[in-house]
DNA sequence: GGCAAAGTCGTACACCTTGTCAAAGTTAAG
DNA sequence: CTTAACTTTGACAAGGTGTACGACTTTGCC
């Protein structure tokens, strides 16, 4: 690419908080790009934009006017699940749940929406942004990382690890499990269930003070 | 290129056994080429073959030769780090020590090994053989899960999870530590160290029994 | 040493994907 | 209704994968 002018002034990518003047128009479109996007990359990760803008109704162009990139839509993606899972957590009122239920229950709902987009766990996070791939898990894991120091300080769990390393390990366990499943070694429900005491355990969380799991 | 079409119908990448009729030149350029690869893969994980080849001190057209797509060759790369770890396995005679000590140990090899490479670990798995993604760790799954059923029925470890889960878990909490460390949010030597405690934790290890840890 | 086959190179091509550009047509907003 | 924002059409450059084939080197082996 020799010509690499950068000069997208005008035209209004993914903007500020600012609402300038934005069509209704455009917030469709946008939203429509990334309905297919989510998708499509959900069966195919390698779906290209050719392929999401004809499945979002619209034209290749119109997916660059929005996103200067490829790898931006797939950010949009996974900012849009991320929100999807933020919002989900929120109404589960995890902070007012003992520690060690809660995180079980984070567990469930993460799982679960999750599993909604199989071929998504596999979408390749996009390589430039790759070192921000663990910023994209934030909300999650800062959820984890409160849990967790929430109940060393209860003494629910033990305290021989740090918070934020047993966030990226909760992470990197659901992802196995869900692994797991996809490649057809373990049913659903197993896998759930591994992942639940899987993640008690690493916690150090007293056995007796487990819940029952649900179904 | 076409040349071989017929003869390579069984595939086996290991290759080694069958000198039947391969010139010792084509071995070489294979091993360039893989050689190669490692090393490009290994700081960017989308080098082109073309790049690939230039660093073999081959042509683009030579490594098609061998590997018939990318994705072979991504294959072959998986292939030769796969080997590499299980031979230094081999020789650290895991079977002969008891089972946590022998965990501990293969989490460091394997470690090490894994740190050599740091850009492979975002190597996105060939698309076509994603699903065979797990295959490809199968010579460690299947150490770590002789090692957790050696230990749970000696009573080192609890009963409480099927090895192959246990398997697959130390994998993703391996891979989970190196991404902290890449992240710059641990020291190697942390990271290690958490991986360690977590992985005995997870096998349900008496605490006890652990071993002191190197360095 | 010499010769045929295996292997490699050079060049060329078909195809696909990502980005970019500009002009013309549509649509929403004031 | 008029303007600016948005979308479409169409075209293009760059770069990657995979294929093809003729010509040139190297190896294996007699």
């Amino acid at each position: 690419m020799p010509s690499k002018g950068a000069k997208e002034s005008a035209g209004a990518p993914g903007d500020r908080p600012s609402p300038r003047r934005r069509r209704a128009d455009a917030e469709r479109s946008r939203s429509a790009i990334v309905d297919a996007a989510v998708r499509l990359l959900g069966e195919r990760p390698e779906a290209s934009v050719e392929a999401i803008a004809a499945a979002a109704g619209v034209t290749r162009q119109t997916v660059y006017a929005h996103y200067p990139s490829r790898n931006e839509v797939l950010t949009a993606v996974f900012d849009r699940l991320t929100a999807e899972t933020d919002a989900a957590l929120d109404s589960a009122r995890l902070d007012e749940l003992p520690a060690a239920t809660g995180l079980l229950r984070l567990l469930d709902v993460s799982w679960e929406i999750a599993d909604r987009y199989p071929g998504l766990r596999h979408a390749e996070p996009p390589p430039a942004d790759r070192r921000q791939e663990s910023e994209q898990h934030r909300p999650i894991t800062d959820r984890l990382e409160r849990i967790a120091r929430r109940g060393q300080e209860s003494g629910e769990f033990d305290r021989g690890a740090e918070p934020r390393w047993l966030a990226a390990a909760t992470v990197a366990l659901g992802h196995a499990a869900g692994a797991e499943v996809a490649a057809g070694r373990m049913t659903p429900a197993a896998a759930a269930e591994a992942l639940r005491t899987g993640v008690l355990r690493l916690y150090g969380a007293d056995a007796e003070a487990r819940p029952l799991p649900d179904e």
